[in-house]
DNA sequence: CAGTGGTCTAGACCACTGA
DNA sequence: CAGTGGTCTAGACCACTGA
């Protein structure tokens, strides 16, 4: 143990919140707490919460106190639009159609499979995203069910699974790959696209911590879309 | 003057730093040094100096001091591909190839360039990017003379300017727009494509500060590149 | 080996805000 | 109005490393 104290005080806090044992706006120990279950000072309990804020993993709040954040860690950084925010800031009306739901075993033999979900179980969802009744989107999502076990439960008829997700599940990394693609067959039907329609292939994994939670593959319609990303140092303070 | 002390300083030494009154490599003053200008303890302009290389604007290093970093402010958040480093990684040879290169005024009635320099001088060049003599992108780009001087006397036909920008210029701030298109015209022939081959189109601003640095567009061969964009939280200390 | 940053203490006063 | 975080002080000891 030679890091700093401050450091593994911000560490043991990060992976309760990593692993759920305290959820989104759950109410950290007060610095009091903190210092009385460390026997430190002030200032050293007051780093490793700071610090934490600095990453967007808690919010600090005078008089109230210090809270896990809700799931927008990465707002700052990367603004991929959820396509229902998007199409709804068009004045368009956001549909989602569910054309596949099935539960089985990762694929040990998948690389992205067994990289997401080990041997465990995985919910994967196909479905079309509509602007009007247009189609503007096919995607193809495994989710990991050892990550996200109340996903079981949801009606994807109402909500999206990305935009669920998106409200319901931090995550803390991602990586996100981007290609252009000609639309062939199944998917440029399903787009309602004639065959060889210069498409968006947008292919993203989410990590919370060391666990994998969901792969998505999404075919964007033509040029209907941009993806836009901002870029900035990360503030103090 | 509300903000903190610790606050004022980190924006002071910033403000240096996007100035270019201390440019990359430049030593900072010393804690003890700064203890004196502000007339505040160590632990104050030691709060604000750790905000800095938490940023990634400040390198610390033990016995030597505080120097301006070199730039990557950005690896960490961003992984887009310089092409030259990407083609080498596979094994091909790269080579710029320069079409134009010319020096005028913005026009101000170009939303893209009035927003880059105002109404100052903008270096415009055109160019291709190849992978064993085959044309891989081609990219047209503008460049602030105000933000960037020095890049008059630069060859083009010994790197491109993208490779000379990532070297010698600093950002803080970027934004990314990323759609497929169908290469048409005189892009497709310059690629070599066909008409209607699908092809990534980014576009991309860069500032320094306020300052705009360069607007760039690429049209990206084909399904030849992915773009690949890593995000997790910053880590502190 | 001396100067620098890294960490930590044991206090203090203050600003804010929700019970 | 009391509890919480925000800031700051004036020290201390240590680890590292380049002159």
């Amino acid at each position: 143990m030679s890091l700093p104290l401050h450091e593994r005080i911000r560490r043991e806090i990060e992976a309760d919140i990593l692993a759920g044992t305290l959820p989104p706006g759950a109410r950290l120990p007060t610095e009091l707490e903190l210092m009385a279950r460390h026997g430190c000072a002030r200032m050293t309990v007051s780093k490793a919460l700071s610090a934490l804020a600095t990453a967007g993993l808690v919010d600090r709040r005078k008089r109230a106190g210090s809270f896990v954040a809700r799931p927008k860690v990465h707002s700052m950084v990367l603004d991929i639009p959820d396509l229902a925010v998007e199409v709804e800031r068009r004045g368009q009306r956001y549909r989602y159609e569910l054309l596949h739901r099935t539960v089985r075993a990762a694929d040990p033999a998948s690389p992205v499979e067994a990289a997401l979900a080990g041997t465990g179980e995985l919910l994967r969802i196909e479905g079309v995203h509509h602007a009007d009744d247009r189609p503007l989107a096919v995607e193809d999502r495994l989710i990991s069910l050892a990550a996200v076990p109340e996903i079981r439960a949801v009606d994807f008829g109402l909500i999206s699974p990305g935009a669920w997700l998106l409200g319901h599940v931090p995550w803390t990394e991602a990586e996100l790959r981007v290609a252009a693609v000609a639309a062939e067959g199944e998917a440029a039907a399903r787009l309602d696209r004639p065959a060889g329609t210069a498409c968006l292939a947008v292919e993203r994994r989410t990590w919370r911590g060391a666990d994998g939670i969901t792969w998505v593959r999404q075919l964007l319609s033509g040029s209907d879309f941009d993806l836009v990303a901002s870029f900035g140092p990360t503030r103090a303070g």
